[in-house]
DNA sequence: TGATAAATGGACTGGACGGTCCAGTTTTGT
DNA sequence: ACAAAACTGGACCGTCCAGTCCATTTATCA
């Protein structure tokens, strides 16, 4: 009733003094997940990392996919306030759109980032919520803003658009190119920031161009 | 020694009157695996979806990741065989990107397409050979091959392009778009004929529109 | 037809894992 | 200091599964 208040929706019991003990299951966990997958990941393999005794891990989260979904939501979360951070302001527009492409690349290829997004997708069957919950914190949320800043600039005459969501979409398309594949499969390394920057750069040339032909009125 | 030389290279024994149960275990397990993912597919349930003892299982493969290695290996022959057998050649060179585009699309967003590409990912870990193999006889043969269209294009005259693999790259990103996305994530169903048509003409119109200005020439 | 190889099916082993139980110890708030 | 709550650690249960074994049946081939 009284003690450290820090209750999370995902509790199950009405813990009292747990708070580091939560952390330190919630940050092990993570790890285990993100590397092991769902399947693979034991509970005795996490509570071992978290240095906590399985009994504690059952008494914070009542079972294996309560702690799972809590661990992928707050991930979510955390990373997409973090990609979703782009400034969306600046001196040209080109520049602003080579600042959100960069912000955005640099999280989303991220090992975490990648094992997050591996890790949604072979369980999407399993979590059908979480899948969702993703798409909408993440991917979707990100056209939208993007989106709306288009309508705006689109608006001022800044370049041509007709479709802004479409436009956005296109833009993160061409984002990912065929490095989101590749991270994906693990077939390479996180790029670092000189890769990112010249991708980021090439994406907001290639996107104003196409945008500031005419003739786009179909669809 | 004699008999029907049916052989395969997965084979672990040199069995011999066998091409049926083979092939049947081949098909279900197919079906099992993507459908479950590999933890979860048990060789019992693949056996008894063959009509066919676990033990012939395990004759003709001698282990689940074998098993596994084999039907991967196969979906994708099957399908970059299918995916990768798109023209190239028509009146207009729009015409020929829009047939390309729409030929891939539909193989790539088949239910089948997208668990075998699902659990490639998921098991990138376990099984890299595979994760690459996929790359390189799907994604990456498909890129190349319109690469050293779009060559051919570009030095007829027909299209500005100065990096080829690259130009192929962005054309298989925006047809990827968001689509891939939510059929991956399960979000929706595959699209139809007529999304597919509708989706291939406009990439195949703006990807003509990108390289007919003239100043692309960074990176 | 008779010998040989293939297939069956069911029992079995050994190990992993989710989850529970519990007796004892530590921590916390008062 | 004391009671209540949190935590520990390890035993334990039930289940599932990869892989093996084997006695029996079925198909193949000469």
């Amino acid at each position: 009733m009284n003690s450290t208040n820090v209750q999370q929706s995902d509790d199950v019991n009405l813990s009292a003094h747990s708070a580091a003990k939560r952390d330190a299951i919630l940050r092990a966990a993570a790890q285990v997940f993100l590397t092991s997958g769902y399947g693979n990941a034991s509970m005795d393999q996490i509570a071992a990392a978290a240095g906590v005794s399985k009994q504690t891990v059952y008494s914070h989260f009542g079972a294996k996919d309560s702690l799972f979904e809590a661990i992928v939501k707050g991930k979510c979360a955390a990373l997409m306030g973090e990609g979703a951070g782009f400034a969306m302001q600046g001196e040209s527009l080109e520049g602003v759109l080579r600042e959100t492409a960069a912000k955005v690349l640099a999280v989303i290829m991220t090992n975490e980032s990648i094992g997050l997004y591996r890790i949604i997708l072979s369980e999407a069957d399993r979590f059908p919520e979480l899948a969702e919950a993703f798409y909408r914190s993440g991917p979707n949320a990100a056209a939208s803003r993007l989106a709306g800043f288009l309508a705006g600039a689109a608006e001022k005459g800044d370049i041509i658009i007709d479709d802004p969501r479409r436009a956005a979409d296109l833009f993160f398309a061409m984002l990912r190119d065929d490095l989101y594949l590749e991270r994906l499969l693990n077939l390479r390394a996180a790029p670092d920031a000189d890769e990112i920057d010249a991708r980021a750069t090439v994406v907001a040339r290639r996107f104003m161009q196409a945008h500031q032909s005419l003739a786009q009125n179909l669809q």
